[in-house]
DNA sequence: CCGATTTTGTTTGTGCGAAGAACAAACACG
DNA sequence: CGTGTTTGTTCTTCGCACAAACAAAATCGG
């Protein structure tokens, strides 16, 4: 039950009816590919007439193809429909504290190239290195297929009106313009998300197909920040400044180590990957004006902290443990508050899942207020699978299927 | 950017787009009346043919009445449209802890009738009461036009599909049926909601009109618990398990209170009145087992407390501030998570609103992540509108309003 | 006072696209 | 090789957006 926007509608037109079929037709056979027009008719709950006219278009501007026809029981023998992804190509570009990573890969995410490099932090240096390489990649795979566009995906909140980005604390950026200069540069479309938003992007349309792609997810990155991607009514939560989602600096203790925003306590001095390894080395959480140059210069990564627990260090494990606990600490006021029906976890931790999951879902269901809640899934997913480049790469794909706005 | 559910989506038809359009204006002359077709058209863009032809489906089946024509500068005068609303009669009922409300009015919200009674915490004594003051209170203004439908709302978490109230501690209700019970016995179409998202509703529907409806925006209320209604892109967030919006336990401080879901320190257990008058008392907060009745014996109310603070008791008003400010820090968290272009508030506290409104600000500010965020308008709503029963009142308008669900 | 002008509201054709029926194609089976 | 079955196409009908012509009701200018 949405209210419409008096100030901002859409009217249906001669052609609305036609836009929203074509792209329930386009999401089915996302969805159920291989799939035959009799099928879709049957689907869609319309005569195949329909379909026929409707996947007509479909063909003719190149978003499905048609594959072979295939075997039947009896009748006539179908032809197959297929979105048409292997050759279209994405760039998807991942901005990140230490490194940048570059991938070229298709409309399904599947990867053609992957190239990293030491992020620049002035962002015109970035931005000619990025154009550099773009235009090689693509050079080098023109033949694999058309680019559609770019994906970038930053550490910090991004209007997405403006493509400006208004605050990456980690790359020391506040309101800088990057997507126009990219786009200028390139003659390329390009799409600037923040990551966990664009995680959450990727498991809604990227996620295994068949896979019940939920409407009210959550999706939580946890690195060197803490931040949530929000997914409600099958739609992201961008908030009214482009800045939700910033679940890292809930606060779970008034007496808790300063954090970089300048409050006590936030649930990111717990749980991110610096304060796992200051609780190993049995430090206290450093200083906010020491943080950055500290992440930067130790030598232990999370990566090695698991390494050494599962080696049977025992304060390694503590450590990533109270972390987990922590961690569904946080998890659990999100459940309270937005009731998700999942909520994806990314970030290194993920990789030591086995050895803290008791403790993230303990501390959940202590908190949860129904037992429904406190038995809501939480999904890690892998760092392996590049789940920033590939909401990278949703960020170009998405729009494409993405319903039609209207009313 | 929504994603199309394939398991469940509504694919367009012949009368689609008339659908989508007669919303449309059904919501312009909503928003912008009395307005002329002539103008509609121009709002809508469209030839005022069209216009004609959708105001006449509206007028058939009573959705909207002419007015008179008025006078123009030149050219011929136009004949005004309205939403009808004086005829159509809507009864809504707040049940709390201590007493039940009852109204009967229309669908614009103005009141026809009001009585309370002291609230029945047996579901079939409730329900016994509420048939029969309903009949009366409609046999008695029968006149004035004909009931549309029941709204109900209720202190705790209801299940929106099958209208089951799933938790409602201050009731001592569990998973209680009660809608299809009422809807039986009245003949009435009966809608069930909770009460922070029922006042959300009413905001988004009811608010002054030309107001800033905005589509982002959270209604949390501060009573005996502390709940919010968040809306999202002009869309209530129920979540997975009609459990969305339960920020009363967010965890403001490990070692604080016990509260009543079991864990410490929640917010609720700082802002709720009971909080505050525990505060002004001089005592612990009381452990939950005796938190009820004593919430019912005690003489002092919030009300009171505020009288005193106005009369110059210095301890009232330190209490009251407090509660400000842990109302800030919680009000912060919502900022940064959900970035809502507003919050309203409503409750008991909301009458003291020019003595805790600094304390509430600075506590927002001092945590919120960015300058746009730190200005997020706070709003308070006064207890004397009623905000839960003009809730009651939008559970029965609005889905006549809201834009018709499509792809 | 009467025609020109302006604005509102209605009517009337035209074309896009959903809805459904009829038809053609391709295959299995006896 | 006919019959039945399923897929895919074509064709007709009809609702509705779209646009233009038309009618109505007012002001203005001579």
């Amino acid at each position: 039950m949405r209210k419409i926007n008096v100030r901002d509608f859409r009217r249906a037109t001669r052609s609305t009816a036609r836009e929203i079929n074509r792209q329930i037709a386009l999401n089915l056979v996302r969805e159920h590919q291989p799939i035959s027009r009799a099928d879709l008719a049957r689907r869609m709950d319309v005569g195949r007439g329909m379909v026929t006219s409707l996947i007509g278009e479909l063909l003719e501007e190149g978003a499905i193809v048609e594959g072979d026809t295939v075997d039947a029981p009896r009748g006539r023998r179908p032809k197959m429909l297929y979105v048409r992804t292997r050759d279209r190509l994405v760039v998807s570009i991942d901005v990140r504290l230490s490194r940048t990573y570059l991938m070229l890969g298709d409309f399904s995410g599947t990867q053609l190239a992957l190239e990293t490099f030491e992020t620049r932090f002035s962002p015109e240096e970035l931005l000619e290195e990025l154009v550099a390489r773009i235009q090689r990649l693509l050079r080098t795979h023109g033949s694999a297929g058309e680019c559609e566009g770019i994906g970038l995906v930053v550490p910090g909140m991004v209007d997405r009106r403006t493509g400006r980005v208004l605050h990456a604390p980690q790359l020391g950026w506040h309101d800088v313009e990057i997507r126009d200069s990219l786009a200028a540069a390139t003659g390329l479309p390009v799409y600037i998300e923040n990551a966990p938003i664009a995680c959450a992007l990727a498991q809604m349309w990227l996620g295994q197909r068949g896979g019940d792609s939920a409407a009210d997810f959550v999706y939580v990155t946890v690195s060197d920040g803490v931040g949530a991607g929000v997914v409600v009514n099958g739609q992201v939560v961008r908030g009214h400044n482009s800045t939700a989602g910033e679940f890292g600096h809930i606060p779970i203790d008034p007496d808790g180590p300063r954090c970089l925003c300048g409050s006590q306590g936030c649930w990111e001095t717990y749980t991110s990957n610096l304060a796992t390894l200051s609780r190993y080395l049995g430090r206290e959480m450093p200083p906010p004006s020491e943080a950055r140059t500290l992440l930067q210069r130790t030598p232990l990564t999370v990566p090695d902290l698991i390494q050494r627990a599962r080696s049977g260090d025992a304060r390694a494990l503590a450590a990533l443990r109270e972390t987990g606990r922590y961690l569904g600490t946080g998890l659990a006021v999100i459940v309270n508050t937005l009731n998700p029906a999942r909520i994806y976890v990314g970030g290194e931790i993920t990789a030591a899942w086995d050895l803290v999951e008791d403790e993230v879902r303990q501390a959940v269901a202590e908190r949860a207020l129904t037992r429904a809640t406190a038995a809501t899934r939480i999904i890690p997913q892998q760092a392996s699978e590049y789940p920033r480049l590939r909401g990278a790469t949703a960020l170009v794909a998405a729009p494409l299927f993405a319903a039609p706005q209207v009313a």
